[in-house]
RNA sequence: CGGAGUGUGGCUCAGUCUGGUAGAGCACCGCGUUCGGGACGCGGGGGUCGCAGGUUCGAAUCCUGCCACUCCGACCA
């Protein structure tokens, strides 16, 4: 600090230290990150539980986070050569009775829609008994289906392959438990359905959708993932592949943040999606579908938050820079208003990360200090404080979110205006560069490739019962050789893993070119397998 | 749907055992003093104590039934 408030600076100190939010990550030596996730979902203005059992209201400043998601991602899909499109929210019950795997999936947790109109009976309000639909409707859990049935009207020709199609939508799942972002009866996202002549493309449609989501991931959401292929027992009912990009929470959990499915084509044969091939005969397509949804926040939020709230990479920040001027109801306020919100339009002229900055003027009355750790909660990557000695100097002090702290003490720096507004697009594009470094490097520092066998994995897991879940979290992963069973020998290392509350994330992409003993069976390996406790 | 727990102003909770007519801190509103930083004083608004019955002169408190939420399992983006 080189702004010379001494006697400020003094009482500062002697203060004891107070974090921005209510809970902390850690409480002593005790994981209360369940605690801290839900308080931080609250405290920074995200989302809220609705009087709607297991959904969510999400808050502007959440909402705002997911537009960002949104555009930057909307750009990807269409530079992957499909269009958007939007198809009904509710799907004929018959349609899922079309493929049976499918609907053996997600029987269980569908909102059924059964009558279309409301009576007054005996003083109370309920579904008109004469207005009982014919065929229920069912609330799309996913499209697939309402898709594809589109599809097969839609494609006759090789000439009309490969058709992509895209959708930003809302789903409903009937969850039994439900947590803000990351499990809620109806969440928003985008579903991408493609269908083509060959398994080859198909494929690599999935594959391109996969890449897409850990390059967007890594470099919008600063989240890094590893990208591979579920094990057969975690497909999506129907397909004949799974692809997830998998995240790592702070408390060493994964989370399934994208996935991309290959569905060969029993889809095609359910619905009758056929061409007519160049040679003339009728062939099924191979589709793919792939989705991400508001899950992505709740990774962010566990990615990057800290014991003061928020953190968010500036490139889904609804706002990147927030400039809180000091205003007392005195004289100079005028100034200090005027300076401010001549920094505010100089900033807007600015490009960072290839947009134009988002800089707010937070102009709310309210105490300059509340206003302040309102904005290091929500997680704004640059907080600007001006008072009148800042605007008659020509200087702007802001501190960066990304590095909110030394120590105890909030660390704040001071630079000429001009020198400010220069710096901008290169510190927005550090504190990016930053949030991704932190976590990728706690990513890597997390992932153990050393354990040869299953009494090994055990151990380093180690037996979990309810209480001492909460210490034996911060495992994170185990990546190991493991020799592909099938069917009930697979069921079998589910069962074993399952007393250890572990699961089977991902094979990654990248393989080693030799592999060591199964770390299930022993038998000769034939790939490597990311074994970890998940959401 | 099984096991455990919890429901008291926006938030965190006390009061429940031993019934007497609702409290604290934070947040909010007003006035004042402060103020280069999460300040303080005084005053104020806001709760049919989850819901419905019952016992009682009287119920947040006791009894019965129900509901909701949280955590753990089954399910899952």
């Amino acid at each position: 600090m080189s702004n010379g408030f001494d006697v400020a600076e003094r009482d500062f100190k002697e203060r004891p230290m107070q974090r921005a939010l209510s809970v902390s990550r850690m409480t002593g030596n005790k994981s209360t990150f369940p605690d801290w996730y839900q308080a931080i979902v609250r405290e920074a203005d995200m989302a809220e539980v609705s009087p709607v059992r297991g959904s969510m209201i999400i808050k502007p400043w959440g909402y705002g986070v997911w537009e960002r998601i949104q555009q930057t991602m909307d750009r990807r899909i269409k530079e992957m050569g499909v269009d958007n499109a939007y198809f009904p929210l509710f799907i004929p019950l018959s349609f899922f009775a079309k493929e049976a795997e499918h609907v053996e999936g997600f029987a269980k947790e569908m909102a059924v829609v059964t009558h279309h109109r409301l009576k007054n009976i005996d003083g109370k309000l309920q579904p008109d008994p004469d207005a009982k639909l014919e065929e229920p409707l069912i609330v799309r859990p996913t499209s697939e289906t309402i898709i594809g049935d589109a599809f097969s009207r839609w494609i006759k020709s090789y000439r009309d392959l490969p058709m992509k199609i895209n959708q930003w939508a809302n789903v409903v799942r009937w969850e039994m438990r439900t947590r803000l972002f990351l499990r809620t009866s109806e969440f928003l996202w985008q579903e991408g359905h493609t269908a083509h002549v060959s398994r080859e493309d198909a494929l690599a449609s999935t594959l391109q959708a996969l890449e897409m989501y850990r390059e967007f991931s890594e470099t919008v959401l600063a989240m890094p993932v590893i990208a591979g292929e579920k094990p057969e027992n975690e497909r999506f009912p129907g397909a004949e592949a799974t692809y997830s990009i998998e995240a790592m929470m702070q408390d060493g959990k994964a989370l399934q943040a994208g996935t991309s499915h290959y569905l060969g084509t029993s889809f095609s044969r359910a619905q009758n999606i056929r061409y007519q091939s160049d040679s003339g005969d009728l062939e099924f397509c191979h589709t793919s579908s792939w989705g991400v949804s508001t899950r992505l926040i709740g990774g962010v939020i566990m990615t990057h938050g800290d014991d003061d709230g928020l953190r968010l990479p500036p490139a889904i920040a609804p706002r990147q820079i927030v400039v809180v001027p000091m205003l007392r109801g005195k004289p100079e306020d005028a100034e200090v208003l005027a300076f401010a919100e001549g920094l505010v339009k100089a900033l807007h002229e600015k490009f960072a990360l290839g947009e134009p900055i988002r800089a707010l003027l937070d102009t709310k009355d309210q105490k300059s200090s509340d206003k302040r750790w309102n904005w290091v909660r929500r997680g704004a990557p640059i907080i600007v404080e001006l008072g009148p000695r800042d605007a008659a100097s020509g200087q702007v002090t802001f501190m960066r979110r990304d590095n909110l702290r030394d120590g105890d003490k909030v660390q704040s720096q001071a630079m000429s205006r001009d020198d400010f507004v220069d710096a901008a697009p290169g510190l927005l594009a550090a504190i990016q560069q930053t949030l991704f470094e932190e976590a990728k490097a706690s990513l890597d520092a997390n992932i153990r490739g050393d354990l040869t066998t299953f009494d090994q994995v055990a151990e380093y897991f180690g037996k979990v019962s309810d209480e001492e879940e909460e210490t034996s979290a911060f495992k994170g992963w185990v990546r190991a050789s493991w020799s592909r069973p099938t069917g009930e020998a697979l069921d079998a290392v589910e069962q074993r893993l399952k007393g250890f509350k572990l699961t089977l994330r991902n094979a990654p992409m990248n393989q080693p070119s030799s592999f060591g003993p199964c770390v299930f069976t022993g038998e000769p390996g034939v790939e490597e397998i990311l074994i970890g406790r998940s959401y």
